[in-house]
DNA sequence: TAATTAAATATGTTTAAACAAGTTTAAAAA
DNA sequence: TTTTTAAACTTGTTTAAACATATTTAATTA
């Protein structure tokens, strides 16, 4: 539930920008009409009008206005966009989700996992391999690690619907920050036992830490993708380096 | 030249984290405390916060403090930031950059054109193909789309050292959001004649489009790497999305 | 008419203050 | 001693105001 006032007026605006009620470079209507329409003060529709330019949909020009430089994405691909769920992600995209427990257990970190996950040697997990599959296509292979002292309670079950809905529903885990790294790997064993990769030799893998709203670590992620079948999308922003 | 003061307390406290001034997982100074520091009001600190918070160096706790969650990454790979030239990126993953220029032509975009990278059709473009080199080894392969009206004297002696440096330094372009995606993708002749693969049958590729600060795009990229030599880097928070 | 000047309008930065709400600490009560 | 309560401290949201700076528009002047 979106309390805030700064995260209604955000959301209202995205709608319309996406829903193409302000044309690609348009200007939006400027500040002090936006403060009348949505009875608020100037820092609050500045702070919406923030948030969405650092998602890529505004260019505020100074003594000029706001313009909206937001373009619709042709859907071919899988985009991947902020945390989500796989079943999110799928729904996002149009495409219907299923999952296939591949492997379920729980284990203690030792320094090498430690090394690649984050989790410090003697942590308990758990580990988790799904298959996905996107229209009945399978396209992605998921290896997860949880930390159990965060996440306890997981099951096979609830691994094969959502996760995520179980955290933060069930269990009351706030998820907050995730850090990732995309690479380009060679394929491995598994992904050709249980993805049809063409004559592709490497898969695109997107591997995750993701922390709750204490700072806590409590997900590892490698998530392989088909690579005809990803993309990644960012939007970034030059920072004035001239000291 | 930082002058605003958010941005020289971001920047300070940016320094200080990165030089394990703070360690991970250590809790910043309370809002009160670095109001004090910096002899600053309450909102100022809290944008330098809140720009490290998106950056994924910092997470701040309702009622608690702010927790430094940045941890350095092994620089083994060559490692994609925000918006910066190929001379920045070099500098930043401490490599001797090396541009060979393959093609420099001027061409008018037709509708093919236009559908690839954004520019209207009739639009006057430079194109520009470069091999880079880091530490002497091929490794990264752009295709450069530049609008002409806003990049006027470009020459190939230019694309040889920096084009950035050109745009912002003589002709005064501010260079403002770039939007990003990544897919991956087969190698072509020209990767394969210019760049050694080993077996590779793929190639990491940022294609961008960026904009100035009129949000005017006068930029298309398409930027092949070398798998092996690549890693993108993101940082992405959960919005709560329960209406 | 054309150029200049001034006013109005736009976004950018900073400070101040008030209140809300979550967490910790210390005091008070059982 | 343990539990409860209250105070102190933390970050989160919102409003208000002032000033800076860039741009556009309108008025003025040459």
């Amino acid at each position: 539930m979106p309390k805030a006032k700064y995260d209604i007026i955000y959301r209202n605006l995205k709608e319309k920008i996406e829903n193409e009620h302000y044309a690609y470079q348009e200007m939006l209507p400027s500040e002090h009409k936006l403060i009348q329409e949505y009875d608020c003060s100037r820092n609050t529709v500045r702070r919406a009008i923030a948030e969405l330019t650092a998602d890529g949909y505004l260019q505020p020009m100074h003594g000029k206005g706001v313009r909206n430089i937001y373009q619709p994405v042709e859907q071919t691909a899988f985009t991947v966009g902020g945390i989500e769920s796989f079943k999110e992600s799928a729904k996002r995209n149009h495409r219907e989700p299923f999952t296939q427990i591949i492997q379920f257990t729980e284990l203690t970190a030792d320094e090498k996992i430690e090394k690649r996950t984050g989790f410090k040697k003697g942590s308990e997990l758990y580990y988790i391999q799904r298959l996905r599959s996107l229209n009945g296509k399978p396209l992605i292979l998921d290896h997860n690690y949880f930390l159990k002292e965060l996440t306890h309670g997981l099951t096979p079950e609830i691994a094969e619907q959502s996760v995520y809905e179980y955290l933060e529903g069930t269990l009351g885990l706030t998820i907050s920050t995730s850090k990732r790294t995309l690479t380009v790997e060679r394929v491995t064993q598994i992904d050709e036992k249980y993805i049809d990769l063409k004559d592709y030799n490497c898969m695109a893998v997107i591997t995750s830490q993701t922390f709750d709203d204490n700072g806590i670590q409590f997900e590892y992620t490698q998530s392989r993708h088909r690579p005809d079948y990803f993309l990644f999308q960012d939007v970034a922003t030059r920072r004035d380096n001239r000291r």
